[in-house]
DNA sequence: CACCAATAGTGATGCAGGTCACATGCAGTA
DNA sequence: TACTGCATGTGACCTGCATCACTATTGGTG
C-alpha cells in the first residue's frame, strides 16, 4: 500500500484501487537513469518518494537542467510520449532514493474517460510542466548567472527541506550548463556577501536565502 | 466548410461534422491579438489558415518568442488552460491574415473519450509544443546569436513560403529578446557573407539557405 | 517640395561570462 | 607518511553582446 500524502486525496478511491492493482512500485538510488534519450517509454511514473531531475541534451551533447520533479508528480512528457508510442526526448535521473508507480501503459487510455480525477490529475501535470518550461526559458532568457544560481540554490534547499545543501560546484555547473570556474566565482561572491557558507561539496545556506 | 489541407485526414467523419457544427470560425489580422496574458480561455483555436506567434513575458515585461503556429496546428497550451479553466501564461498574436475554428470548452472533454482521432490530435497537439519549447530552450541556452538568427530567418522562410521576408530588424530583435542594433550588426554580416541581401524592411535570403 | 518618423549603418565602450593555467587543500589509500 | 584524485580558489585573457551616441536613408504626409 502506498502512503504518499497527498495521493488518497488527489485521485477517487476507485482509481486510488486501480492504481494500486496495475502500477508496479519501482526503486532507484541516487545517479540511476530512469528514463533515458531515444528510449522508448512503456509506463508512466508518478512519484511517491524522491526527487528526480529531468535534462536535455543539444545536438553537441551539452546538458541542460529543465526541471525537477518530486512527490506526486509526474512527467507529463512520459506520458505524451507513452500515448503516442514514440521515443524519450529527455533523460530523467534520480537524485537520491527515488519511490516511484509505473503505471502501464494500456491503463493511461482506459482511466482518461473512466476517471475524472485522472483526467485532472493528467491534465493539471501538463500544465505545470508547460509552466515548468516557460520559466526555465525566462530564466535562460532573462536572468544573469547569478540571480539564477540563487534561484537554483533556493529550489534544492526547497526540495531537500534543508539549508545544507551537499552538491559540487562541478555539478552545479553541470546543471546549468556552464562552466565550475564560473560557479566557484560566484559561490564565492555570495559568501562574501554573507548569505551562505562554502564547505567541500557542501553548501550551508543563511538566514535570507 | 473548412477546407483546410489535412484537416480531413486528421479527423474522422463524424468528429469533422461536429467541429463544423460547434466550432465558430473567426478572422484576425495582422497584429491581432487572439490571446492575451492573464486572460481567461474559453475556446480553444485550430487554426485553418495563417500563422499565429505565440510569446512570453517575464515580470520586467521583456518579451521573447516561444514558437509559431500554423495550419492544422493548435496551442496545447489553450487546451489545458481551458480544460482547467486558467489564465492564459502567454499572448498570441497573428502574422498577416489568420483564419481558425475556436472549439468551446464544453466539447473538449466530451470529444476526447468520444473520438480516438481527437484524443490523438490533441495528445500529438502537447508533444509538439512540448518539443517546440525545447528547442526554444536548446537556442536560448546552447547557440550563439548568430545561429539562432539564421534559424529563425530559416523558419520565416518555412512559414511564408518565399525567400522574401518582409521585416524589420527592430522586429526580429523583439522575437529574439535582444537589441535592434545587434540584429543589424548580425545581418550586416550575413549580408557580406554572400548569404542574404537587405533591404528596407526586407530580407532575401540567397541559394544556400 | 519640405518635413517627420521609421528604418538602418556604424564606431566606441563596458561587462558578463567562457576559457586557460595553475595553485591549494582535503580525503582516502598504498 | 607519501601518493593520488577530486574539489576548490584565483588571476589573466578573450569574446559576445548590450548599450550609447550619432549619422544616413527612405517613405509617407501636410
Amino acid at each position: 500500500m502506498i502512503n504518499a500524502p497527498g495521493f488518497a486525496s488527489t485521485f477517487e478511491p476507485a482509481l486510488l484501487d486501480e492504481i494500486h492493482e496495475y502500477g508496479e512500485i519501482r526503486y532507484f538510488g541516487e545517479g540511476d537513469i530512469i528514463m533515458d534519450y531515444g528510449k522508448y517509454i512503456r509506463m508512466m511514473p508518478i512519484i511517491v518518494k524522491g526527487t528526480i531531475k529531468v535534462l536535455r541534451m543539444d545536438e553537441s551533447g551539452k546538458e541542460i537542467l529543465l526541471y525537477y520533479l518530486s512527490s506526486n508528480e509526474s512527467c507529463s512528457m512520459a506520458y505524451s510520449c507513452c500515448v503516442q508510442a514514440k521515443r524519450s526526448e529527455v533523460k530523467a535521473i534520480a537524485e537520491g532514493d527515488v519511490e516511484l508507480i509505473a503505471i502501464p501503459h494500456s491503463k493511461l487510455d482506459e482511466w482518461l474517460c473512466k476517471y475524472p480525477s485522472w483526467k485532472n490529475y493528467i491534465m493539471r501535470s501538463f500544465s505545470e510542466r508547460f509552466l515548468e518550461l516557460l520559466k526555465s526559458i525566462e530564466s535562460i532568457a532573462f536572468h544573469k548567472l547569478d540571480e539564477r544560481l540563487i534561484s537554483y540554490l533556493k529550489e534544492k534547499k526547497r526540495l531537500s527541506g534543508s539549508s545544507i545543501i551537499r552538491v559540487s560546484h562541478y555539478a552545479i555547473a553541470d546543471d546549468m550548463a556552464t562552466s565550475r570556474v564560473v560557479i566557484s566565482r560566484l559561490l564565492k561572491q555570495l559568501e562574501n556577501d554573507g548569505r551562505i557558507l562554502l564547505y567541500r561539496n557542501e553548501i550551508k545556506l543563511l538566514k535570507d536565502f
